[in-house]
DNA sequence: GTAGGCTATTAAACTAGTTTAACCTCTTTT
DNA sequence: AAAAGAGGTTAAACTAGTTTAATAGCCTAC
């Protein structure tokens, strides 16, 4: 079982310079964490307590509707972050649940911790600042593609801008971040396969 | 015609506190601008120049898909930011439009101006990661509701979310946010209307 | 080895939302 | 006062995607 946060600092040093005493500040306040297959890291209705960044293992975050149907938002492999960011800065309950797919290990900072970091460490804030743009640039675009495009299309783009990830997930839930049924996800592949 | 840029540091403030010189600093370098109704910000194609913050007046962001269909991604009213935020940081072609849609008074930071600013006052990088975080929470939680709820309730929802957008812009492009046509928003207004 | 759980497929009946096209108001322009 | 343009409504025919339900292939566990 891996240990070290070499991998955040790696992550970091693409965006930011730290010193070494800067990296020590950090390492006395983050978490090295394993969790199994099948757990969550955040639980609807309950207040998101961590940023999480995963060093291995693969999770996704998805919120249960007033119909009892699962919605998945996001998937996050290794070295991607994930929380219920709405939740976590707000101090208020959750709205999504973040669980893992593989049995997964995270590096954590609670909320005390990062806004410690950040008056510490105050590059954190740029730091910080470049992952969420490119977050909402994403999300931003996820919105007008769901909106322009067929779910057939959709689901093209999703194989090849994550091909990865196609591989290590159910169907079911890739239907499910594609805002289709299983079912009609089962059809857009058959339709697929017989085109090629 | 205003022209102090009053309304953006009282923004600021409810964030960071910046001293006489920092304001000094930044105000050398943003640009107060008046748009007519119909100019355009920003032209799907071109690189977007700025981060606009709107002093008055009101904005679409929109997307024309390869059928020249027009979807719109977000409005802005008084005290919001603008931009393609995408284009902005990565210096690419816009993928989206930002035009006026009544005349409009908004304060620019150019690429240029922003980096620097950065660098003379850090504490930008707290402010803008906070009102980005912000926006991306935001822009999750449409994602998720655009998938688990039906277009009636959608519109429910924006009505009572900003009901002062509601009086200002045309219903055409309210059924554009919603991702209907405005045929469709008709129909349920129609409902609505007869159900209350 | 067979029972149970989890994932995927297929097909028929259905529904939410689109398309097309005609028509109705208001304003603004001439 | 007529014409033109922008925004909104209505209705019929259509289609993308859902629902329901039956079936089948795998694992893993006992």
């Amino acid at each position: 079982m891996q240990m070290d946060i070499e991998p955040l600092l790696a992550h970091i040093s693409h965006h930011i310079y730290l010193s070494k005493e800067e990296i020590a500040i950090l390492s006395e306040r983050v978490n090295y964490r394993n969790y199994l297959k099948g757990q969550f890291i955040v639980q609807q209705g309950d207040v998101c307590k961590h940023e999480s960044f995963v060093v291995k293992g693969c999770l996704k975050t998805f919120h249960i509707d007033s119909e009892g149907q699962e919605h998945i938002i996001r998937f996050a492999i290794e070295d991607w972050w994930t929380a219920d960011m709405g939740s976590f800065i707000t101090r208020t309950p959750a709205d999504y649940n973040v669980q893992c797919i593989e049995n997964t290990e995270v590096i954590q900072f609670s909320y005390e911790a990062l806004e410690e970091l950040y008056t510490l460490i105050p590059q954190l804030d740029r730091f910080f600042r470049i992952i969420i743009q490119k977050a909402f640039v994403a999300s931003e675009k996820r919105i007008i593609r769901n909106f322009s495009h067929p779910a057939k299309d959709r689901y093209v783009t999703f194989r090849e801008q994550y091909p990865e990830i196609e591989q290590r997930v159910p169907q079911y839930m890739i239907a499910s971040y594609l805002g289709i049924t299983k079912e009609f996800l089962s059809k857009i592949r058959n339709e697929l396969a017989n085109s090629d």
